[in-house]
DNA sequence: AACCAATAGTTCGTTAACGAACTAATTAAA
DNA sequence: TTTAATTAGTTCGTTAACGAACTATTGGTT
């Protein structure tokens, strides 16, 4: 039984839990990297062309750390950047055909990692818990 | 409104939001360090002494990781590590005067994080998140 | 006793992530 | 219009954290 204040060690195991479940499917289905990665690569297959400050804010990490992510993907040829024509300060990120094709294996992924967490979780309480986690984000 | 598979990020959101929270009242109470530091220090100061393997197991961090933070603090003078006499493989962990003139203050950084993170959320409503994350966590 | 397996820690190279300081482009103000 | 402020993104030095390979000590087997 944990203890109400035990809340944040609760957050950062399931946060390690699933990151290192996603950092060995990745592997497996020959992707090299990280989560944030992935996660770069999920937000820019349900909008395909993001900025940069817009896909921080979406995988929740700082502009410099996107950058760097993002420069990653470059050079191991998952997305590209382009400059907006109409502003040049605006960078655009988008998908390369390599990593199109890796859409329904991250459906998968999702789709497994979500089974994994909530098996033996009532649908209720699966709502319940992100209904409350929500409301304890806007604390922060 | 969040959806049931967003929970990961949900779960993120809040750890990093109490790591970037402690960090700066820890820089503010004067001591260097991260929340790992901090994590040692608090579950040092319930029991006096620890193992190496027991820390990492208490703070959720490799053994590696585990003998980098301690070797850290104790260069910045907050624990001092000994040996096991029964068996000389085993390192014991302990604070020192130093750190242990903190116990309040870590108490105090305690409670403002609590206070911040369940603000506006009920009795009830931290029992039942606490009480699915942790039957989320057993299948990780 | 000699050997092997297990356990406890450490070392080292690598990486995600950050903050601070920076450049470049755009917008607002004077 | 030139100047200042804002916004977008990058660079760089630093750090927590990890995994893999290592040393050292202990316990068990034959």
């Amino acid at each position: 039984m944990y203890q109400s204040h035990e809340i944040i060690f609760l957050a950062e195991r399931l946060r390690d839990g699933a990151y290192e479940f996603i950092t060995k499917e990745l592997s497996r289905m020959g992707v090299q990297g990280a989560p944030s990665h992935g996660a770069i690569l999920v937000a820019l297959l349900r909008q395909k062309q993001l900025s940069l400050t817009q896909l921080s804010k979406i995988i929740g990490k700082k502009k410099s750390s996107t950058t760097e992510l993002v420069d990653k993907l470059i050079r191991l040829g998952y997305v590209e950047k382009t400059t907006e024509i109409s502003d040049q300060r605006i960078k655009l990120i988008q998908l390369t055909p390599k990593s199109l094709a890796l859409k329904g294996k991250f459906a998968e992924l999702t789709q497994t990692l979500m089974e994994k967490t909530y098996s033996g979780v009532t649908l209720a309480e699966q709502q319940e818990v992100v209904r409350i986690l929500g409301k304890i984000l806007k604390n922060f």
